[in-house]
RNA sequence: GGGACUAUAGCUCAGUGGUAGAGCACUACGUUGACAUCGUAGGGGUCGCUAGUUCGAACCUAGCUAGUCCCA
């Protein structure tokens, strides 16, 4: 069976299968216990970028991890319908075709919007699918669904009625190049290089007062300056008025904290209408504010004849110029400044006086934030709570209107006099508005529609049927773990607990939210597109298969890390499911799985309980890494289990076994092999689901789809492996075992011994404990090692003095080997070994002479230190022993 | 300016009080019937620096240095 260039083949064959089986489907009917994930939803625009192979990759584990836990899992698909993002594609499309929106108008734009998402709308849930995601597609909803919009409008219409929802003269974040506010935190702070331009105000006596600035044409908007109070130079000044060049119009100098002497000239122009500062200096000077912008960006009427229709920064050129010419410029200073840009248009941002509608997020914050401090909702790892605190404690407004089509409309309707009714469809707003005015009167609905993460943020509810009252809304809510990066907390985290605590009876969406790390490139920087240095999870799954990639990002999805991805890596893990491939495959050549039903509690080999107790205590430790969200602890748990202790001993163990002529033993170690191989696919299935799937269907020959099957149970045998506490006998067992093999090989390879020279081997035990050996393990290691003879000695008899001796912790081994040694060289081995192991004992000699060490430490830690001190003197009065021939 | 995180082998990273670990890379050897996308055996680290707490510190505390990120 080859899997290497199949991938394609083997992920779309069982993604089909499991999509037939229904197997991703939630029941709410099902007495099982709900364990729910909401996805964050992905931009309906948008397709698979690493960041989101391993978000996505982390629900999947959980969610397949729980269903086979015997869960009902509801993991809950679906995408936004991103506003701007969505709105910018369409339109683009259209100017392909010369045709503007505005010309098309509403009505038929929105019908080309959603023509687009119907045919284009699902690139990144069908990469979802690639990857292996196994969400509950039948519950797939969008944002501007019907039942989801629905809750939008309840949602607004009780914020309003709540007084939580209003309309406000702000200065909001405003797009040129969109023509749209956006929120603060769709605001991308970027220092550039700028220059700081000093400018000289004429005073009325012929004098000057110089302020400084990075946005000259503002100038034209001006209506005071300001001044520190405490500022010796300009005390004088205060309540004096300079004249604004161009305008000629008075404005007066104003003494204002704000102003910092040290910065600039330490005078400072104010223009209330574009400055979130200057509007705030303005309330408290009672200043006059005017507006010298269009909404794209051009100077208004107020600009004079001058500038009116230019660019703002076409006039900033020409207000420069002629304040040169007129020799109004004192100096001009490069510095590095701070921009606002929008992160969809990457135009400069500008502050602009409107009224928009507003979310009251300080009063719902504070039950977001109680929840976190109660432990309702708890991030994982707990230091982004920090984070969390601190952004909910200096909330801002939430402006939620955008100046767009695409949206949901907002439910807003004016009368003839602008009296507003917000109200749940028109007919009810007709109503009202009959009522307040006594008659029939014509109402104009709201153009604006909502911003985007206002129905994302009811999504933990709404996607389960709110406002109605569905089944699926009380076995699912609250939610069991939120997975997302830390980007989002504010964006979408945040509001979600907002909005879902308000509505749901003070119950907030998540028991636990889990922040994992962002992706950067194997340098540590972010992926962009202008570096080159993306990763695209797609070109990655179809070279190395969506399970190798899967992998990888789960093994280096270290908490409190950011990942640093690299292809080689990817590389190696797609040789790890060859391994796995190469190791059920070498089972069913030996018929391991053909093996029906067996006792296990008749399992009497070594090895075999050996393998069986590692598999249980690999059980409990990965429930636990699961339990902790420790993705890369699971992966390095399978991963050494699988490769070292299966493949590396146990197989070849294994290989001992069918040389052996025991049948009842062979029968017990096919037994043994084919359920701890069946364990090891369900341990990895929900990393690797495809591979994993393949395997067991095509070795195992199961019917059941491990996607559905309950995860292993723990193997209880009648024996325990540990060593017999006789106390005159030294039982080696399988620890050992291997040890001695190692050291066999390292034999091997130092005196260029190879395989097919036989070696005899001699065994003594360095204590006054007679070595025990079982016949089984003495034929591990004389097939493993290619050994003839394995030779125990009682403790009364020494070693030939012509054997090669290596001594392990408390036994010596000595080789009989055919090729003549050099004693000299011998000698100097041992001398080496001798200066290792006295440092040792000095070390642990140490410790115990220290009285405060033996008063304080653990008894247990005291007593491993003595254990060991014995066994190293042992150990060292064997090598003076061999030093002494 | 405020906050968070990081510093451990050549590289990427695990390791929250008891003698330093993994993968990759490197060196030597090797196709013995699962696997060369492999095997065996090796080399390689004053755990950023300084002080403190402790019987004992990579781990806890403080400071310092260097870097990354978020917010203003």
């Amino acid at each position: 069976m080859k899997i290497n260039n199949n991938y394609k083949a083997i992920e779309t064959k069982w993604y089909n299968s499991w999509l037939e089986s229904s197997s991703f489907d939630s029941d709410p009917k099902s007495k099982n216990d709900p364990y729910c994930i909401m996805m964050p939803p992905p931009n309906v625009t948008g397709s698979l970028h690493i960041g989101h192979a391993l978000t996505f990759t982390l629900q999947d584990v959980l969610s397949r991890f729980y269903r086979m836990q015997g869960k009902d899992v509801l993991w809950q698909p679906g995408t936004d319908h991103a506003g701007i993002a969505t709105q910018m594609v369409v339109e683009r499309m259209l100017a392909k075709k010369n045709i503007t929106r505005r010309e098309l108008g509403r009505k038929n734009f929105l019908k080309k919007v959603w023509e687009w998402k119907n045919l284009s709308g699902n690139k990144i849930t069908d990469q979802l699918k690639a990857l292996g995601c196994s969400p509950d597609w039948k519950r797939e909803r969008f944002t501007m669904d019907e039942g989801l919009s629905k809750a939008v409008i309840q949602v607004f219409v009780n914020l309003y009625n709540a007084g939580l929802i209003y309309k406000d003269k702000r200065l909001v974040n405003w797009d040129t190049e969109l023509r749209t506010a956006i929120s603060d935190l769709e605001v991308e702070q970027k220092e550039v290089e700028s220059n700081f331009w000093y400018i000289k105000y004429p005073l009325e006596n012929n004098n000057f007062i110089t302020i400084a600035t990075t946005r000259p044409e503002t100038m034209l908007g001006d209506t005071a300056v300001a001044v520190n109070p405490k500022d010796e130079r300009y005390k004088k000044f205060i309540g004096l008025n300079v004249t604004l060049p161009f305008l000629n119009k008075k404005i007066p100098i104003i003494a204002d904290e704000y102003t910092e002497p040290e910065k600039g000239s330490g005078a400072v122009k104010i223009t209330p209408a574009h400055d979130f500062n200057d509007f705030e200096v303005g309330k408290r000077h009672n200043l006059e504010v005017v507006n010298i912008l269009n909404s794209d960006g051009t100077i208004n009427e107020n600009g004079t004849d001058l500038f009116k229709g230019l660019d703002r920064f076409e006039a900033r050129k020409k207000i420069i110029e002629i304040l040169e010419n007129k020799k109004l410029i004192f100096k001009t200073e490069k510095i590095i400044n701070t921009l606002p840009y929008g992160d969809r248009s990457g135009s400069i941002i500008e502050p602009w006086l409107m009224d928009q509608w507003y979310v009251n997020a300080k009063v719902l914050a504070k039950s977001a934030v109680d929840s976190v401090k109660s432990n309702e909702t708890s991030f994982v790892p707990r230091n982004w709570e920090k984070t969390f605190f601190d952004w909910m404690n200096n909330i801002q407004p939430w402006c939620i209107s955008r100046q767009l089509w695409w949206g949901h409309r907002i439910p807003a309707w004016y009368g003839p006099d602008k009296k507003v009714f917000v109200a749940m469809d028109v007919k009810e707003a007709n109503k009202s508005a009959e009522s307040f005015y006594g008659k029939k009167v014509i109402l104009h609905q709201d153009e604006d529609v909502l911003d985007t993460w206002f129905s994302s943020a009811l999504w933990p509810f709404s996607t389960l049927g709110w406002p109605e009252n569905k089944p699926e809304l009380k076995k699912y809510y609250p939610t069991n773990v939120l997975v997302t990066g830390f980007d989002i907390i504010f964006f979408w985290v945040a509001r979600m607990m907002m909005m879902g605590i308000y509505f749901m009876n003070g119950k907030s969406p998540f028991k636990e939210v889990y922040i994992h790390a962002l992706v950067r490139d194997e340098k540590g920087q972010k992926m962009s597109k202008s570096k080159g240095n993306v990763l695209d999870p797609v070109d990655l799954i179809n070279k190395y298969g969506a399970d190798a990639l899967r992998f990888t990002l789960c093994s280096m999805a270290a908490q409190g890390r950011d990942i640093k991805l690299s292809e080689k890596r990817i590389a190696g893990y797609r040789n790890f499911s060859t391994k796995v491939l190469n190791a059920c495959n070498y089972l069913k050549i030996n018929s391991c799985f053909e093996i029906k039903e067996s006792n296990l509690k008749n399992i009497k080999m070594s090895m075999n309980v050996w393998i069986l107790n590692l598999s249980n205590s690999l059980n409990d430790q990965i429930l636990n890494a699961i339990k902790n969200y420790k993705y890369n602890e699971y992966c390095d748990l399978v991963y050494h289990f699988v490769w070292r202790d299966f493949c590396d001993w146990y197989i070849e163990f294994m290989k001992a076994v069918f040389n052996s002529k025991s049948e009842q033993n062979k029968i017990e170690t096919r037994y043994v092999s084919k359920i701890i191989m069946t364990s090891i696919l369900k341990f990895l299935h929900p990393l690797m689901p495809f591979v994993t799937e393949e395997f067991n269907k095509n070795f195992v020959n199961s019917n059941d789809m491990l996607i559905k099957s309950c995860w292993p149970e723990k193997f209880s045998t009648n024996k325990i492996f540990q060593k017999d506490n006789v106390n005159d006998l030294n039982q080696l067992e399988i620890p050992e075992i291997t040890k001695i093999i190692s050291e066999i090989r390292a034999i091997r390879v130092e005196r260029n011994l190879s395989y097919k020279n036989k070696l005899n081997l001699h065994i003594k035990s360095s204590q006054n404990k007679r070595i025990f050996l079982s016949d089984e393990n003495i034929q591990l290691i004389s097939f493993i090692g290619k050994v003839d003879n394995i030779n125990l000695l009682t403790q009364e008899k020494e070693l030939d003095k012509d054997l090669l001796v290596k001594p392990i912790n408390d036994f010596l081994l000595g080789f009989e080997i055919l090729a003549s040694f050099n004693a000299g060289e011998e000698k100097v081995r041992f001398r080496k070994e001798m200066k290792l192991t006295e440092e040792e004992i000095q070390k642990i000699e140490n410790m115990l002479s220290n009285n405060s060490f033996l008063a304080k430490a653990p008894k247990q830690v005291v007593d491993k230190y003595k254990k060991q001190l014995n066994e190293l003197i042992n150990k060292k009065k064997e090598i003076q022993n061999l030093l002494n021939c």
